[in-house]
Parts: structure tokens; C-alpha cells; sequence
DNA sequence: TTGTAAGCGTTATCAA
DNA sequence: TTGATAACGCTTACAA
């Protein structure tokens, strides 16, 4: 591969006016612009990384923490490091993938080593190490997801407590007494997931405020029909009136239609709704079910935006909140009136 | 942060006995360094990537090229690049997570700047333009499928066209005539999707070679129920006798737990069996259903190897094809005799 | 508008 | 077993 220098060399100019001309830090005059890249393409020049590191101090790399941990429903996982690479990318910045189970020693060691600029960190559990440590880093941290402590580092995530709160009293207001919480897979809690426990808590603290019934539901393990049958199974013992689901929306899909084929009216009968059930969906709006959607791509925007003005300059992340207020989408499967859209 | 000279200073030798001290590529007597571990620590030293990839042309970085493309099933898709990733740590390697629909242009940048020492490509169509100039990256590269044109690439991968044939010829040792395909999403075969589509090719030759009559069932768009309904009045109707499935094991669960309710046995009135269901399935398994599982994992580690070997003893990757025999887990659900397993 | 040259922090060669 | 030192290719302050 051809250097700074051969550029410099073909096009009848000094290295610097070459560096020049690819940063854009200084103006070049256009014929000279116009010969240097030309000559730069005939060589098939590009700079080098490790050069302009060393130098630069600055990369355009960024570290995505996304541990891989055993329980983990990797389907909606997957949205979010994908979509937030994709948000690096688009403001100019490349995405280290940073798998490992214990996180914080991958992170110090790309960071100290001044490869990556800055960090995200994701799926966060509730005491999470990465977050606590993220004073040690020495470069701006951004968690997508809102870990009990997290003084050195910015959160962005959705309001997930507020989303407990709407979900309860959007079932309040349309006099509902006994709620069925359906809960995601068994090991996601278990685990710690940060923003599913946050979502539980929430159910629960306002269902016993406005006096409801909160029932949950584990996880589905074995087949669909049959958690299918157990819910509805519960749903007449129980006299469930209203159904807050955080399963797969095709899973959804399967109780609703059984649920009216065995007679049941949504809403009179029993109000549902859908939260945090992976963007908006298809098939949930084909059943006419409200939903309260999970939003990977404005959130990893966000957390790009802050990430991307702290590495440029230099603004501190630490401690700051960014909760994103859910969107509850209204199909009228909690009440028949539609209910004002948060 | 310290660099190598204070690190140096403080353990009282030169800078050269502590690069070979972290480097290990000369011998260091054991009290040296054992001082210069100390003074590393002590001053919270850790070389510097830029100035180590400036010299060493080395970094420890591949690209992982993961295209976003609309139709993709993403759940299916996140498994094989977080395994990817991992394999990659295992050997000493970061990744970099290029998700661009236009790979080539991200991979040319990464490779010509002497960022990555390789290129991994994932999700590949059958004509995919990033093998076809793979030739131009200049670092060895290797793809997780098998595109047409792959002279300047490794190829890694299950071998579906065996994977066709081995299912039709377990119909066909089953006795089965008429065989009914359930296939994936249905965007995944309009894009192109490189084994999906090698499969079904499969499929469609041994079926008309063993004289077996071969339907195929487009995945499913709206509702699991109505979805299984149409499956099990396409095997009434046509007197399906073999039933494979690609479509996720949840949903392959829920028609053979219908099938069963309707009064069909399994194998004896129809053969099931499930191919290429993302990994092996514990649904599936208690449901006794025979399947030929992906095995990301294995495939990830091979391409890895492959890529390690390219990287680090210059062993060119050129054509080089490996493709994995697939294996049939047989749970009596094809014939009632257990078949040999492959 | 352009050029000169001093580093950046390592690695590796040569010498001791 | 260890040390001194010249690169590596680029960026940027300073000079013209």
C-alpha cells in the first residue's frame, strides 16, 4: 500500500497539504484538492488507522458492551446492538462488539488502550458492574438501560416505571379489577433484567395503589397451545378483566384468538394490552390489540447523540438521565372508547 | 495515562525489555519482570493501540460484515454474529461490527487503513458482491455460507444442498410420497437468502429424483392459528405423508400439537421433521420431533480457525470450502424404527 | 495557500 | 539477558 508521501509525491504537493486536504482541517485550493485526490485514487491510498491514532487520539471506534449471559432472549436483544451500530455508523463512528459475560474487563482494556472513544453499554441488569466501574473507563459511557447506580455514566432507556403506571390505569379508567401480568421468558427475570424488573415493579406498586388484583404468569417453557390453554385456563378460574402481556406478540396472538373463539369479548369481557412486546407489531395490529411498543431505534439514537457530544466535545455524561416516555398505541382492546394516546 | 518509558523508568531497564516483557517475544528473566508487571501496574499502564498497530501491522481486529437488510429474520441472525464475536475473543480477537447494507464499501475502509487483519462475511445471498471482490480487501476473508462466486474467499458452512437431500431420503426410506415443505419467512427466499434458498433447490432435485410428489407452504404472515389451520388443510386435502418444516420450532410445535389433536398420528399417517431450526430445540425434543439442527456455534469456531490461520501464518483462504455434514437427530417422528443418525 | 519538521508510543534491529 | 535507537505513517504547530 502506497503512503501519505507517494500521494504527496504524485500530485506535486507536501505531505502535510495531502493531510490537509483529508481532514479538511485547513483549506486547500481546488485545483490542488482536485490533483491530490486523484492521485490518492490512482495509488488506492487510504490512511492509516494506527498512524492517525497515534496521533490523533481520536478513532471514530466505539466499544457495545452486549454481554452474552446464559437466559438471555437473544431475539430482542439482537435489535438493539444492531440498531445501535448502525446509529454509530451513522455519525461516522465504527463499533467494537464486545461479547464477553464479565464486561468490565473487555471495556478497560479497549479504553485504556485508546482504541475505543467512547462506550455503550446494554441489556443491563439492576447492580450492574459496568455501570458502577464506569468511572474507571477514563471515556464517556452511555448505558441503554437504567442500572441502580450510575453516577458515571449517562441512561437512556424508556420509562419503563411510567409504563407500569399507564398500563395500570389505562386498565383502571376502564374499570378493571382483576389484571393477569404475562410475563417474559423465566430466566430474563431471574437474571436481573434491568428494565423487566423495573416494568414488574411497576405493575405491582400500582395495582395495589388503585386497589386492583395483579396475578402473574411465568414464562412460556413448553409448547404455545399449552401455556396458551393454561392462561385462558386462569383467565375463567380467576376472573381475569384485564391482561397486560410482555410475550412475544405472536404468543400474544395465539391467547387473543383463542380467547375469542372461546367466546370472550375484547375489551368488555377482558381488556388487553401489550408492553415492550419488540416495536411496534403486525400481527398485534391485525388483531386490533393495543400495544405500548419498544423503540431500539430512537433510543440507540439517542444514546448515540449524547455519546457522539461527549467523545467531541467533551461533555460529561456522567449522571444524566434520559428516560423516553412510552407511546401507549390505542386499538381499543382495553376499552371500547379510544383512550387519548400518551 | 503512562506510556512504555515510565513504565520503563520506574522498573529501572529500557523501554525495548518492557515491550518484550508484555509482548513475550524475548525471553525476560523472571525478576525483571516481575518489576516491570509492578510499575505497569502501579502507573495503570496499558500499551497503546494506535502506536502498536502503526508498528506491529497487526491489531487484533476482524470485521464483521452483518448487513441490514429489510426481510431478514433477525432472531435467526443475531445468534451467528454473537458467536462470531465470541469465537473471535476466544482467539485473542476484537471485533467490529460492520452492518451497512453496502458492505464492500465499509470493508474496503477497514481493510485499506490497516484497521482489520480480517474479514468474516455473514447472511450471504447467492450472488453477493462482497465475496466477488473479496479479492480487493487485501486481508484474507471468509464467509459463513456459500455464495456462487467464491474464488477469492473461504467458505464455511452447513451443507444444505446434503441437508435436502438427506431429508427427502428419510421420506423416502419412511416410505413417504408426497411431501409438504413449511418454509421460512417469506422475504428471506425474495432476497435471496444464500442457504435458504440452497435448500429448497435440494429439496425440490431429490423430490423429483426419488419420484415424490414435493408442495411448499410460504412462512407464515398473520396469525399462528390461522397459519397451522391452512398447514392441516393442506395435509387433509392433499393426503400429505412428509412433513419439514423450516419455520421456528415454536410454530412447528403448535401444528404438530394440532396435527396430533386432530387425530393424526406421527410418523405413522405423516412424517415430520425439522430442518435448519436454530440449534437443537427443547420444544421440539419433548414434542419427539426429529430435527437437523443449524449449529452456529461450530461453524463460527471453524471460520474463525480458518480466519486465525490466514491471519497469522499467512495461509491463503483462496476457494477454500468447508461444509459441514449436517446431523439428523431422529426421534422416531420420520419412521417408527430409528434411523441411523448421519 | 502551502511547506517544513517535530513528535505520537511502539517494535525490532543491532550491539553489548 | 539487556540497551540504544531508528523506523512506522500520520497530524499539526510554525514558518513562509
Amino acid at each position: 500500500m502506497s503512503d501519505i508521501r507517494d500521494v504527496a509525491r504524485r500530485a506535486g504537493v507536501s505531505v502535510s497539504t495531502v493531510s490537509y486536504a483529508f481532514s479538511g482541517k485547513r483549506p486547500v485550493s481546488p485545483g490542488t484538492y482536485q490533483r491530490i485526490m486523484q492521485a490518492a485514487d490512482e495509488l488506492d491510498y487510504a490512511p492509516d488507522a494506527g498512524a492517525r491514532m497515534l496521533r490523533a487520539k481520536r478513532n471514530q471506534i466505539v466499544a457495545l458492551s452486549a454481554p452474552l449471559r446464559p437466559g438471555q432472549n437473544r431475539a430482542s436483544y439482537a435489535d438493539y446492538f444492531i440498531e445501535m451500530a448502525s446509529c454509530e455508523h451513522d455519525r461516522g463512528y465504527d463499533s467494537l462488539l464486545l461479547t464477553a459475560e464479565n464486561g468490565v474487563e473487555d471495556i478497560r482494556r479497549v479504553t485504556r488502550s485508546n482504541l475505543a472513544d467512547g462506550v455503550v453499554l446494554m441489556d443491563l441488569v439492576d447492580d450492574d458492574i459496568r455501570a458502577t466501574q464506569a468511572a474507571s473507563y477514563g471515556r464517556p459511557c452511555v448505558a441503554l438501560g437504567l442500572p441502580r447506580q450510575h453516577t458515571a455514566c449517562a441512561c437512556v432507556d424508556l420509562d419503563f416505571d411510567l409504563m407500569g403506571r399507564m398500563a395500570v390505569e389505562a386498565m383502571a379508567e376502564a374499570g378493571r379489577k382483576r389484571l393477569l401480568f404475562l410475563e417474559d421468558l423465566e430466566g430474563e427475570y431471574r437474571r436481573g433484567s434491568g428494565f423487566r424488573l423495573i416494568l414488574l415493579r411497576s405493575l405491582k406498586t400500582w395495582a395495589r395503589r388503585l386497589g386492583m388484583d395483579l396475578q402473574l404468569e411465568p414464562g412460556p417453557t413448553g409448547s404455545d397451545l399449552a401455556y396458551t390453554q393454561q392462561v385462558l385456563d386462569i383467565i375463567h378460574h380467576d376472573r381475569i378483566d384485564g391482561l397486560i402481556g410482555q410475550i412475544r406478540p405472536s404468543l400474544l396472538d395465539t391467547v387473543v384468538v383463542r380467547m375469542r373463539s372461546d367466546g370472550m369479548n375484547i375489551p368488555d369481557d377482558v381488556a388487553v394490552l401489550s408492553c415492550a412486546a419488540g416495536k411496534t407489531s403486525p400481527t398485534l395490529e391485525l388483531q386490533g390489540i393495543s400495544e405500548m411498543p419498544l423503540t431500539p431505534r430512537s433510543l440507540c439514537a439517542k444514546a448515540a447523540d449524547l455519546l457522539t457530544q461527549a467523545v467531541e466535545e467533551g461533555a460529561s455524561l456522567a449522571g444524566r438521565v434520559l428516560l423516553e416516555r412510552p407511546t401507549l398505541i390505542d386499538r381499543a382492546s382495553i376499552s371500547r372508547q379510544k383512550q387519548e394516546a400518551a
